[in-house]
DNA sequence: AGCTGTGGCAGGGAGG
DNA sequence: CCTCCCTGCCAC
């Protein structure tokens, strides 16, 4: 089983058609009743995205649809690995093509592409490229930001513009080379085919960049195919490919995305960046400039030029621009350096490339591994199975109010250790591939961890924390694939066995909290927020207290204290604040804090929250008032009461839905139609609420926030206003109707006073937590 | 085209 | 007013 973990090299993966054979499958069919009826033979196969591909093709075989895939609609089972062959010689002939050389792991199974790839070929043919045995340093990465210009005032530099061009193309790696191709001295020509120079001459393994996969690739490739010079900066001499740039994407002219090049790896630091992101939802934007500062990476006096000058400074001033150029590629390196190597040794496990185990989800990653089990050993693979899951984990709420002091205890990888420690898995995992793999994974990071600890070299110390945290992302995947609807070896009973489970500790926990004279506040999942006992006062009392709450667990599920706080304001399930005894408040949950909330009531409550948290009763009035004189006085600009929605659905899916009576309007999608920027997904949306309504209807009362004239404001005053009154709502539960009132109003002909006015004591829900349930019994009956 | 899950809160629109 | 439904965003 060790050898499982251990991947990515050519041995392992079915890299083409020559590995074929490593490929057997058995033929599950449904009868009219819909059973299930499994064939015992086993075949050779291969898929196909189109069944003509095999018209007129006479030996005996099978052609059958797949349910639910995407490019790879038909799998061809053969009785004979002759008449495999025989197949493949056949459709090499009608397509006029040499070799077939398969694509995606992803697609191990399914596909056999009919577009040779030689991307692929060479990234699996250079040993160098695998990383086995290999640190992240030692990894030679090469930074790269281009800038465009364009004549007219104010634009950006098109690619397709014959006029426009590319000015500066700025290089550095982590070697300590910077370098800059500079357009006052090389034409648009000379400074491409020098780029392709440099690239081959300093031979990086990898190439980053900031939004390189959309903009900078994109940008270069068509200025190098508007001169007719090839990039070709591939080890073998290659360009740059699209993984995706095959038949069904290139009808529908989908922007592809580019991805590869041969014997090298390209990484976009935005995509970096969103990932970290997605877990830690706290950064204000992905630019490349905001990510430096967040990680704190900018180099001393950093040049920073507006995008829409970039013409004007190259006209007239170009030397801070070439100043700018480098900040940029030097602070990509310092992004790269930051969030990448978690990839570089997760790309050392999985059957993937370095850029394909970034831009892939975990579920992807889960399936690769299970996948690489059953080729070696020639099983054939389920298909997913039908259903659903009808279990999450256990949220509630016990106290709304202040509270203090706080102890937040957790359950460790609750998941993963209910799964190892009950063997749940997928039935239709026959090899038993999923336990073992996910046991074999713990191993490892705790075997990471341990070294890590003990580690006094600080790059030694990063690496196994980069390891250690990689394997942490694999190993909480486990749970999400049992019920994740399109993988193969889903199982939605298993899903809810885990669930269930860890619902059961939970409760139990609880109780134990509840029995030792704690008062539980909130818990969700695996961790209770709690005040402990009177008699729990020093950090010693609460180490006890977490190792008898460790002692009543089952077996294999271990507690951890996880923070102490001074003192907790409890909103609602999912919604809390907690002061920290550094003074640092961390707010959670969408109702406090949350992207769509305009800026300034996202200040406004994160001010009253403030407040709340350190008794500051004149404080919230003062918040109160000055909010609302900010609005009435025009004082905020767009950037802070504009609403910035992202657009999940298509143009046409949209509208559609609206058609048909599905959803309503909504002012982000409207604003994004009428714009003359194509609708696409995952676009966001910037928009201000205009007119003296202040219960409009916002889809016919909103304005792009681009249009927006800080000479002419037309924001919707009355409206803004009753925003703020209903963040102040918000707080009602911390003080009688009375006293918020008078927090949350202007002054009348008695100035405000915060004396006589106090925050309520903490609403105790009534019942314990066997009430609770007995009230869920007897209303669900 | 890609694609882990459930639970929970808030806001907006539509219709009573 | 209220309720229902939908979406977006967030916690874990």
């Amino acid at each position: 089983m060790n050898t499982l973990l251990y991947g990515h090299d050519p041995e392992e993966c079915i890299v083409d058609v020559h590995q074929l054979d490593e490929c057997t499958m058995r033929l599950y069919t449904r009868d009219a009743a819909g059973v299930h009826h499994r064939d015992e033979r086993f075949y050779p196969f291969f898929f196909l995205s189109q069944r003509s591909h095999l018209e007129g093709f006479q030996p005996r075989h099978w052609i059958k649809e797949l349910e639910g895939r995407a490019h790879y609609r038909y799998v061809c089972a053969f009785e004979s690995w002759p008449a495999l062959w025989d197949a493949v010689r056949f459709i090499l002939e009608r397509h006029n093509r040499t070799s077939l050389t398969k694509v995606d792991h992803y697609a191990s199974l399914e596909t056999i592409s009919l577009t040779p790839d030689p991307v692929t070929q060479y990234l699996l043919q250079s040993g160098k490229t695998f990383f086995k045995q290999m640190q992240f340093s030692d990894l030679h990465r090469l930074q790269l930001d281009i800038e465009t210009y364009s004549p007219i005032p104010g634009q950006f530099g098109r690619a397709s513009r014959p006029g426009d061009r590319i000015i500066l193309v700025a290089l550095s790696d982590n070697r300590g080379w910077l370098h800059l191709l500079d357009g006052k001295e090389l034409t648009e020509q000379q400074m491409l085919a020098t780029l392709v120079e440099l690239i081959r001459e300093k031979d990086p393994d990898v190439i980053e960049g900031h939004n390189i996969y959309e903009f900078d690739l994109p940008y270069i490739l068509k200025r190098c195919e508007l001169h007719q010079i090839p990039f070709a900066i591939g080890r073998d001499g290659s360009t740059p490919q699209s993984p995706f740039a095959r038949g069904v994407q290139e009808r529908r002219s989908i922007p592809s995305v580019i991805t590869e090049v041969g014997g090298r790896h390209i990484i976009d630091t935005l995509t970096l960046v969103r990932n970290y992101d997605q877990s830690k939802r706290n950064m204000e934007s992905h630019g490349l400039k905001y990510a430096a500062q967040y990680f704190g990476i900018v180099p001393q006096n950093r040049t920073y030029i507006p995008s829409e000058k970039i013409s004007w400074y190259w006209e007239h001033d170009p030397e801070p621009l070439r100043r700018y150029a480098m900040d940029d590629v030097f602070e990509t390196r310092g992004i790269s350096e930051h969030l990448s190597g978690t990839y570089f040794y997760l790309t050392q496990m999985l059957p993937m490339s370095y850029s394909t185990v970034l831009r892939s989800g975990s579920a992807t990653k889960i399936e690769h591994l299970l996948l690489r089990g059953y080729l070696r050993q020639r099983h054939s693979v389920p298909r997913p199975g039908e259903g659903y899951q009808t279990m999450g984990g256990y949220t509630d709420i016990f106290a709304v109010g202040m509270l203090e002091p706080i102890l937040h205890v957790d359950i460790e990888s609750l998941y993963p250790s209910i799964m190892i420690s009950k063997a749940i898995r997928p039935r239709s995992d026959v090899l038993g591939l999923f336990t073992s793999l996910l046991k074999e994974l713990t191993t490892l990071r705790i075997q990471a961890k341990r070294r890590m600890m003990a580690a006094d070299d600080p790059q030694e110390h990063s690496r196994l924390d980069a390891t250690q945290s990689s394997l942490k992302i694999l190993i909480n995947s486990f749970y999400g694939y049992l019920g994740y609807s399109r993988g193969m070896f889903n199982d939605y009973a298993s899903a809810d066995e885990v669930t269930r489970s860890g619902q059961e500790i939970l409760r139990q926990m609880i109780l134990s909290i509840q029995s030792k004279r704690g008062t539980v506040i909130e818990v969700d999942t695996d961790g209770i927020f709690f005040v402990p006992s009177e008699i729990v006062r020093t950090e010693e009392d609460e180490r006890h207290l977490v190792d008898s709450l460790c002692r009543e667990l089952p077996e294999g599920i271990t507690v951890a204290l996880e923070g102490r706080y001074r003192k907790m304001l409890s909103y609602k399930k999912k919604n809390y604040a907690l002061l920290d005894y550094e003074g640092n408040i961390r707010i959670k949950g969408s109702a406090l804090t949350s992207r769509s909330i305009e800026r300034f009531g996202r200040n406004y409550i994160r001010t009253c929250v403030s407040c709340l948290l350190n008794g500051n009763i004149a404080g919230l009035h003062s918040a109160y008032i000055e909010t609302r004189e900010l609005i009435l006085n025009h004082k905020l600009t767009i950037r802070d009461f504009a609403k910035v929605e992202s657009l999940t659905d298509t143009a046409s899916e949209y509208l559609q839905a609206v058609e048909a009576g599905k959803r309503s309007r909504s002012a982000a999608y409207e604003i994004a139609l009428a714009s003359d920027k194509p609708l696409r997904r995952g676009d966001r949306v910037a928009y201000y609420v205009t007119g003296d309504d202040p219960n409009p209807r916002s889809f016919d009362n909103c304005k792009p926030a681009a249009e927006w004239d800080p000479n002419f404001p037309d924001e919707n005053i009355p409206y803004y206003l009753r925003r703020v009154d209903e963040y102040s709502e918000k707080f009602k539960p911390f003080f009688s109707a009375r006293d918020h009132h008078r927090i949350f109003s202007v002054d009348d002909l008695f100035p405000f006073s915060p004396q006589e006015i106090s925050i309520l004591d903490p609403k105790l829900s009534p019942n314990t937590l066997s009430d609770k349930e007995d009230m869920n019994i007897k209303t669900n009956q």
